[in-house]
DNA sequence: GTTGAGCGTT
């Protein structure tokens, strides 16, 4: 089982590499991708955690608000896009 | 070489 978790306020220059890796220590992450523009191709500055669905709760409330490369952001759980 | 609220593709 896994929950996906959203991810926002992120710099341009973050990976999904470095988002695992933020949120690795604080809980088991399945897979983690920024979402970037079609247009342009570059990072639209937030992006999507799945990490497994009991350490979801944890995962927000210990990275919401937390700092990547300097900068702050925001920890939610997704909104389902499929059911 | 820019931007900053917002919820994604196989």
């Amino acid at each position: 089982m896994a929950k996906t978790l959203y991810v926002g306020n992120l710099p341009w220059n973050t990976t999904d590499t470095a988002l695992a890796d933020a949120f690795s220590p604080h809980g088991s992450v399945i897979s983690s991708r920024i979402i970037t523009d079609k247009e342009t191709g570059r990072s639209r500055g937030f992006g999507f955690v799945e990490v497994e669905d009991a350490d979801a709760e944890k995962m927000v409330e210990a990275m919401n608000g937390s700092q990547i490369a300097g900068r702050q952001i925001v920890v939610n759980e997704a909104k389902p896009r499929q059911d």
